[in-house]
Parts: structure tokens; C-alpha cells; sequence
DNA sequence: TCGGATTTTTACGAGATTTTTACGGCCGGC
DNA sequence: GCCGGCCGTAAAAATCTCGTAAAAATCCGA
């Protein structure tokens, strides 16, 4: 492997000055970014093993940074936060986080945490995703997110749009209506099962040329939908 | 999944009762050990999707610990210490720990960690999964849930498949109509035994070049169905 | 507060699936 | 040979699922 690059999102100069000695001591490649907006677009373009993030940025909360994140990537994910209430390392690492350092931290613990972070993706292979996902005309930008049919570009409503990463994200496998209600609507909601139906026809209406024949989003009678791949 | 499996090396009975009611509470099946010894046993026999371990054990150092499991398994470890040095952090992490928590902890901070490891070996097992069972023309792919003869893939409804998996998890050996019934209708059913008649009709006319005379789908008179392996 | 967008509910027909029923053939025991 | 139980097949009946439309409730920004 070579060195193992890490993308910082930290607003404080005096951090990421601090981690940017010792992490090129180390053989680390650092790319920076000061707003959660710039990080997003550093992990997308930069694809790095590993991604550091301050809770507490100027422009966005840290916590979106790693949801928005979690839409495309698995990318390990360490939080920095100045809070050690327990509520908000629970609150992270349930959004996504793999680990949460608060400050002040040692350089020594969080090169360890980075460390065993690695090991992670050593073992899974898919540790950069790729951010777009294609299927015949299809196009679905997972970083920016933005879906085109085409080059024309599609709208979408909050929930219809995580429905389709839902699917995007288990590509050519089956999706059961007791996943997707649960990872869209969340866990309490498990038994409404005609809402995925009157999504997943707006989804069709929206992206396919016959949505009564769908080329894309299938219907796996009784189980679920199943997104198709090439 | 069923509950989650959760071996607990920890010789402090304070600490054990505590983690074994908010464990239980959660859901999670606990499984004790009071000294490192002891410990490495139960992980060997419990198979356990979790380890949380305490560095300060009355026969042998946590780090041992570790350092043994890490020989046959990766199985993710919490480390619980008293020492919140960051020597002892780095020490415990380099020898291939996953996590570290500092006595005294919060129960809500531990049991997200938890689910921090958990989601790793879940991403795990899906990328390994790489489960297609073969005989003949016909080929079963559990993964994605599809199923070919020849080049031709051939549908199912859900009873249809659930039976038909049901056969290939005990490929080449006898499934009683009892067995069947109970796994694919439910205990409930057992006395239904012309379901499974019906339905095996229904496997060989789609999968059976020659229903009459079926080379996957094989009945053991009198006692229940086989399928055939190479 | 208003108006538009979005989400949640409700209703229903077409079609697929499951369950039930019926019947004919085969085989071993009597 | 006759009978009863087991097996396979077919088809009718009951039930459930899916897609769709549209009304009602809710949310959100201006």
C-alpha cells in the first residue's frame, strides 16, 4: 500500500497546524479541508482510507458532514470534539462515526486510532467507493446528490431520494419492505408497508421512460425491490 | 440476525452485574469470564460477535489476552481499563485491540461502541458472503436471491424460494416433511404435509427439464425430499 | 399567517399467490 | 385381488400483494 491518505475537516489553525506535523511525520498524505462543505468535496475527489472531522465547524454541524457521508461511503470515520458528554459520542457514533476523540486528545492515541482504523479496511476490500452510481441512463451522484435520467436532471423530495440510495446502496441485491421502511422511515414504522409502494411509484414515475414496465427499480413479488445493475 | 453474541472477560463482580443487566436489557446475549484464561475458552467456544475485556485480570495481562485472540480470530475487542494513560491506549490498540474505554464509563457511551463493531462485522460477512450453491444446470444464488438453470433465470414466488433454500441449506442430505413445514410455513403448520406436495410440483415443473423424472429435486419415500450434489 | 410542497392515509381493481379440494397412480400388506 | 396410505398433478377458491390515484394532514419557507 502506499502511504495511507487522510482527509482533516477542522476549522482551529492551531489543530490542524498541530496534525499536520505529526501526521506527515508519519507518513501519512494529509488533505485539509476548514468547512464541512470543502470536506465533503476533499473525501469525494481524494478517496482517502481514512477521515477525521471536528464536530464543531463553521458552516455546517459535524454530524451532517458524517450522514451525508454515510449516503455513499464507508470510509472510517474519526470524530474530534471538544464536548466529551457521553450523549454526543453516542449521538456520532450512531450517525455513522467509528470513533470519537475528545480534546484535548495525545497524538499518540489518535495515530493508534487511525492505526486500527486501517486494519479495518485492510481486511474489506471497497474501502473508497466509487460516488456515482450508473445504470443504463441512469445516473445517480451520491456526493453531490444529484440523479439524472440522461443529462436531464431529476428532482426529488427528501424521502424519495433516501429510498433510492437505499437501493443504490444494495445495487443488484433485494431490498426488503422491512429494510427500506427501516432505513427510511425509520424502525418505528416497520409495518406501513404500502408506504414504499406509493414511493416507489413516484420513483418510477420519475426515472423511468415506462413506469409500468420499469427497467430499473423491479419489483421482487413478495420480498421487496431490487435495484438493477448492468 | 438473532441477538447479538457478547463475551465479557472482566473479573470486577461491580462491573459484571452492571454490564449483565444493561446487556440483557438491550438485548444482547452475555457470556462471562472471570479471568483471562477462562476467557480465551469461552470466545473459542461461543463463537461471539463481540469481546469487551478488562486490562487488569488476576491470572494474566489483558494484553495476552488480546494478543492470543488476535493468533486465530478478529472478532472486534473493547478494552475496558482503569488506566486512561495514553501509553497504555496506544499499547492495548497496537496489540490489535478495536476500541478502548477508560473506567469509569458511561453504559449508553460502551453500548454505542458496541454498535460501532457490530456494523463492522456486518459489512464484513456481506462482502464474504459470496454463497451460490451449483449442481448440475441449476444454480442457486442466495445472495442476490436468484435463481438460474442453465443461462435462464427462473422466478419464484416467496414459498417457492424459501422452500427451495430450505433443501439447499442441507444439500445432498434428507429433509424430513416435518423439517420443511416447520421452516418454510412455521410451526404451525406441521400437519399440512400436502403443502409441501404441492409446492414441490411447483420447483420441479420450473427447475426439472422432466418433472416426471427429477434429477435435482429428489423424494425419499416415506421419509421427505433430497436435494441431489454433484 | 398563507400557499405550496411533501408526507401520510385511504380506497380499490387487477393480478399473483396461497390454500383448499379433488382425483388417479403406485406400492406394500393382507 | 383388494385396500389404504403416500405421492404427484391439476384446478378452483380464498387470500394477499402491488400499483395507482387522490384526498387529507402536515411541514416549511416567505
Amino acid at each position: 500500500m502506499p502511504d495511507p491518505a487522510v482527509v482533516l475537516i477542522e476549522d482551529e489553525p492551531q489543530i490542524r497546524r498541530f496534525l499536520r506535523a505529526t501526521m506527515t511525520r508519519e507518513g501519512y498524505r494529509l488533505f485539509e479541508a476548514t468547512t464541512g462543505a470543502a470536506g465533503l468535496v476533499e473525501v469525494g475527489s481524494r478517496q482517502p482510507d481514512v477521515v477525521i472531522v471536528d464536530l464543531g465547524l463553521p458552516d455546517m454541524d459535524g454530524l451532517a458532514v458524517i450522514r451525508r457521508l454515510r449516503e455513499w461511503t464507508d470510509v472510517p470515520v474519526i470524530v474530534l470534539s471538544a464536548r466529551g458528554q457521553e450523549r454526543d459520542k453516542v449521538t456520532a457514533l450512531d450517525a455513522g462515526a467509528d470513533d470519537y476523540v475528545s480534546k484535548p486528545f495525545g497524538a499518540g492515541e489518535l495515530l493508534a486510532r487511525i492505526r486500527v482504523a486501517l486494519r479495518h479496511t485492510a481486511g474489506a476490500s471497497h474501502a473508497a467507493d466509487e460516488a456515482t452510481f450508473k445504470v443504463g441512463a441512469l445516473q445517480v451522484d451520491l456526493l453531490h446528490r444529484r440523479v439524472f435520467v440522461g443529462d436531464q436532471e431529476v428532482r426529488f423530495t427528501p424521502i424519495e431520494y433516501k429510498l433510492l440510495t437505499t437501493l443504490v446502496q444494495h445495487a443488484g441485491r433485494v431490498v426488503t419492505h422491512q429494510q427500506l421502511l427501516r432505513e427510511v422511515w425509520g424502525p418505528t414504522h416497520t409495518d406501513q408497508a404500502h408506504y414504499v409502494r406509493v414511493y416507489m411509484g413516484h420513483l418510477r414515475h420519475k426515472l423511468e421512460a415506462e413506469p409500468a414496465r420499469p427497467r430499473y427499480l423491479l419489483t421482487e413479488p413478495g420480498v421487496g425491490y431490487r435495484l438493477a445493475v448492468e
